[in-house]
DNA sequence: GCGAGTATTGACACCGGTATCAATAAGGGA
DNA sequence: TCCCTTATTGATACCGGTGTCAATACTCGC
């Protein structure tokens, strides 16, 4: 190459284009490679004038460190994990929105990994990705976030974590609560202020601690108005449509029907809509039904359902801040740093005042 | 160490776990790193001996490859890119699902990349995304997969992918094919064949392929019949729920009043359905309403929608036994080899016979 | 002007694999 | 029996970064 040629020749013109390397940088910048490298680590151990110099170069070459080096040399690869079960479509694309929300400019990829909590297996699976993938961290939602089984796995192998609950966690530092017992207790208060006495409930699963929560919410809110839950009325059945159905039928055939019922989630509350709906009552009118998630189906229902918004997306952004702190470049909204969502009643047309 | 010692010294007991790496196997079965190199990697210039003695100490070890190191050497790394716009959640989840469905077990990792087309400085991510990470493989779902611009990024950085779209492309070793026209079809000669003769056609944006694909096969299922499609009842929306309102108070306030409405997916459907109840109207009997997509929403809806499912999941299984064939480790189900998925009517109780 | 302390920097090994190519061993034909 | 092939194997460099620790350069106090 003759002198005053250009120092980085055009590659070949069939060949694949080849990133810089931190190689490049240095050469050009006429420095070590470790200089680049406290440079591009913001190390406080470098001089200023060296530092602008070897930024221009970054700038002039477009550089960017490979993660896939780095994470081979630190350990730790820019891969956030999402672990969850239970696919409700909507959670988990909010989860995987908000997450993605904060992550996204930083060089941090999301990885996803749904599983199954009944598949005795579930572990092993799970034990694999974490330990294949050198993780930056995982973000554990509700539907997984109170298996302890499943976080000792993390522990033992040293991966950090965020847990999206209904309810605070022994680990206050690593988890984000998102209060759902308070929009039970809004939905109780809607309901008892809307002149109904005889209020029943269909709940979860009683392996899902928000079912658990829902409920006390519930009675809670339930109380403030000087009612109580009357035990029958209390129905235990699966967070699926086909639960909310069966659910519905029984409430609809007892002698002392209810005028108001309110489900755990909003796919409970369609079955009971179409289980009230086969008795020739009307929703709304005769019957105020109240769910509880704000699913897309919520809004599109006919009537449209009163129900409970989780800001769901606002935890994910919250966990993963949480979660990666100091890795992020850009700096993040006030708001995401706290580390609790709140639930808020969004009142429909599938809640009416009780017929006097 | 003295002789006979144990070759594999216990690990300090709080020091974390350190996973055997190609080194240790080479070490105990004697053999260079490059011979347990061979094995790993299936090369069949390896004598049967030596093999079984690796693999032998490969169990033993309990030795999986690190991923990381493997991308770095060999410039491809284990993580399968889903890049996707215009979150139709169900899509989405369907499509991860198709996916994992068949990378898991693998080694394999799915990295999702939402991006919004509209964003003119979304080419650009996706760039930083595809040029960061050396993506073993990317899969476009229809909502990007015709996008010119964002085909030739893939290509411009040599990275694999895989389009599914509603039609065939000029690439078919690349791509799978949903065939939507076929399930619009189906949806015509339905309508047609309850007798219904004023039909409507609520469409998705005329810059998706797919709204083209499903409205030609619905005019193909009229022409069967002996019908066409009047271009007055033939609208355009926009594949929202909101869209889906005004197009259905459209088609309400007509004089010629349509009998039956055909919609180019579910979200409209139920925003028609909507509008149709506004006018006092019964769906499923004064007026016919068929969707598209199968989402939750159908069934779960009052009265249940009849639609078109899509097999999504087959169609991200298929997509990705494309895109990786050779590196996937279990041999993949004969039926999900082929390269496009058939469309089926679901009836449910949205359509019903036409007035006399 | 000199020794000590602090600020910068770089040489080199290493992370855990893959690629190249030469070296060695085994088999076959003349 | 000897040379040439073919089958196996390993030495070494390299992928693109980070960590350790020593070396060098300044600055300050006396």
């Amino acid at each position: 190459m003759t002198p005053g040629a250009p120092q980085r020749p055009a590659p070949a013109a069939n060949e694949p284009r080849r990133r810089p390397t931190i190689n490049d940088v240095a050469r050009l910048a006429n420095v070590s490679k470790k200089t680049v490298s406290r440079v591009i680590n913001q190390s406080p151990f470098v001089n200023k004038d060296t530092r602008e110099r070897i930024d221009t170069v970054i700038k002039e070459l477009g550089y960017a460190p490979d993660p896939v080096a780095r994470g081979l040399a630190s350990r730790r690869s820019y891969l956030v994990g999402l672990i969850y079960d239970n696919p409700n479509p909507q959670h988990v694309i909010d989860t995987q929105q908000g997450i993605l929300d904060v992550i996204r400019g930083s060089g941090l990829e999301l990885v996803i990994h749904p599983c199954n909590r009944r598949d005795k297996d579930f572990l092993n699976g799970v034990r694999g990705f974490i330990d294949r993938q050198k993780l930056a961290g995982v973000i554990l939602p509700s539907s997984v976030s109170e298996d302890e089984d499943l976080v000792a796995v993390l522990r033992e192998y040293d991966t950090p974590y965020v847990r999206i609950a209904s309810v605070p966690l022994d680990e206050p530092e690593h988890s984000i609560v998102t209060n759902d017992s308070e929009g039970a207790r809004q939905a109780a208060e809607h309901l008892a202020g809307l002149g109904h006495r005889v209020i029943a409930h269909v709940s979860g699963p009683d392996t899902f601690r928000s079912s658990h929560e829902r409920r006390s919410g519930f009675i809670e809110g339930l109380k403030t108005a000087g009612l109580e839950l009357d035990k029958k009325l209390d129905l235990r059945a699966g967070y699926t449509f086909q639960s909310g159905i069966e659910a519905g039928r029984r409430l609809m055939a007892m002698p002392a029907r209810p005028t108001a019922i309110f489900c755990g989630n909003d796919e409970m509350a369609a079955g009971v809509c179409q289980a009230v709906r086969e008795t020739g009552l009307e929703i709304g009118k005769d019957v105020s039904v109240v769910g509880f998630d704000d699913s897309p189906l919520a809004s599109r229902m006919w009537p449209a359902l009163t129900t409970v918004l989780l800001p769901i997306r606002a935890s994910g952004r919250m966990a993963s801040i949480r979660l990666l702190g100091d890795r992020l470049t850009k700096e993040p909204q006030e708001e995401d740093r706290q580390g609790e969502v709140h639930p808020t009643l969004v009142v429909r047309a599938s809640s009416g005042p009780a017929k006097t």
